[in-house]
This record gives structure tokens, sequence and C-alpha cells, in this order.
DNA sequence: TTTTTTGCAAACGTTTTGCACACAT
DNA sequence: ATGTGTGCAAAACGTTTGCAAAAAA
């Protein structure tokens, strides 16, 4: 299959045998658009899809392609971690008590005077989370 | 004793029994300045400083003190909640690595373009990390 | 005395690890 | 054949909880 194919090559091409679960997973992660999503419910998926990979390995395979650069760890309050498949730079939503995270149109945040960072430091990333909560009715 | 009567009175406002284990720590966490903490680690103060609380008081202790007011909770990822005695608007560098965390001089940082949050919902607050790694020497 | 707080140990949910077996090369 | 990757179950980790004993009001 084409789009399998292209799985496949993207996973070779960070390093990584091309397993059977761990194509299944990057299928799920990389086709369709931008996901936010934890080992949990990636596992579940996969599970779903008919792919019964341990959850261990999903752990192990999100953090392979952490490290490859495929996918980036998010940085929000709680328990779970969250993965985002969109690598570049952007910022995010978060909905309080729902756990749920969303991407911020990427053209429209700038931060302006950031400061330097002492010395022997660089900035590794920049990453901005706007809590959103249910609006008070009044 | 002036400092501690201090506390006292700042433990009591917050609707709280002045414990001699609430005052150890209020004192510990807001006797110097702005705090960056875990747990774990006013825990370990605490004790070495001849209180010997239990974990689960700490534990306790400061999520009373957060829906009191007195502290805010940081969003740093990983696996620990650390808590912030600096419950104004202002932002955070975070050492990759080493788990520290620094506030950014408050005046510094300002977004642009925020854009609006989707219907229902509203802007509880914006949080901003920047993740600092060591330079790479060349 | 009544109510709140504490401390312990056990429970919890998420994530990691050790190791035998299976798979990709 | 060799080296990796996988799955399971067990361990680890930070955090929370239930409950009896202790302290505050």
């Amino acid at each position: 299959m084409d789009v399998n194919g292209a799985i496949e090559k993207r996973v070779r091409e960070a390093g990584l045998r091309p397993t059977r679960q761990r194509i299944a997973l990057a299928s799920l992660l990389f086709a369709k658009g931008d996901r936010h999503l934890s080992a949990e419910e990636l596992h579940e998926e996969a599970v779903a899809a008919g792919v019964p990979v341990s959850l261990a390995t999903v752990y192990n395979s999100l953090h392979q392609f952490t490290e490859a650069g495929l996918l980036r760890i998010l940085a929000v309050e709680g328990s779970k971690t969250y993965f985002d498949t969109n690598t570049s730079d952007h910022h995010h939503f978060f909905i309080e008590g729902e756990n749920k995270v969303f991407d911020i149109d990427p053209g429209a945040v700038k931060v302006l005077n950031l400061p330097e960072p002492p010395e022997g430091l660089e900035i590794a990333n920049v990453d901005i989370v706007v809590r959103l909560r249910p609006k008070r009715v009044r």
C-alpha cells in the first residue's frame, strides 16, 4: 500500500526498524493530521484497530518517535503525558477539567521581549499554554 | 515570635487552623521570597529543619494553601508537580535535565495576538515556559 | 467535648524495567 | 545467525486515601 509505504519509510528514516507494531502506531499517529494523544489513548486505538500491541511497546515507540523528532512531548499539567504529532513551533489551548488539548492557530501568537537566558544556557523552545475554563454565566 | 506570628496570621486568614506543621511549612515556603518546590523537596526541607511532618501532610498543606490562593501550581512537564509561592502573573524558565524552575522578569514578556477562545470558554490564564538547555560548544 | 488535622500504611494510576521469546535483517 | 524489538508481569514513581490517634477549638 502507498500510505503504509510512506509510513514505513518514515519509521526507517528515523533509524528504527519498521516492525509491524511501529508501523501500525505510526499510521495511527500520522495518518490524520495533528493529534494530541496519551499512551493509553494510542494503545486503545491500536487494539480497537486490531493491532494488539502491549502498552509497554506503545510507550517505547512513543519515546523512540520523540527522540527521532517525529513527536513532541506536550507540557501540560496533570498526571498523563501527551504526545503531539505536530513538531513545529506552535502553542496550545488546554481545557481545564477535561484535560483536552488543541492547537492555537500558529500564525496568531507572538511573544515579545523574551529575556536573554542566563550565561551558558540557550533557549530550547518556548511553550505557551492558554488554559481555558467554561465561561461563567452572569 | 514576630515572624511566626505573621505566618500564623496568614494561615489563619486562609481559613486553616494554625497547626505546628502548617506553620512550619508556611514558614519554609514564604519566609524567603519566591520559591518553586515539589512536595518531596518541601518535605525534605521540613525534616531537615527538625519538623518531622509526614509527606501526606505536606501534600495536604500544599493543596490547602493552593486553594486558599497562597500558592500556584506550576505546569511544567515531568512527573512532579511544582508549587510556586509567587501567585501573581508571571512566567518561567525551566532548565531541562535539572528540573529547575525560575521566574522570568515579570515586566519583560508580552504576548500578542492571543486568539479568541472557542464559544463558551474563557481564558483562565496564560502560562509561558521557556525551556533552557546547556549551550552547545562549537 | 467536638471538630479538625495528622501520620501511617495501603491503594492508586501512570510509566518504566527485566527478561524470555519473536522478529527483522 | 545476529541483533533488535516485543510482551508480560513486576517494580517504580508520585500522589491520594482511609482510618485511628493526636491536637486545636
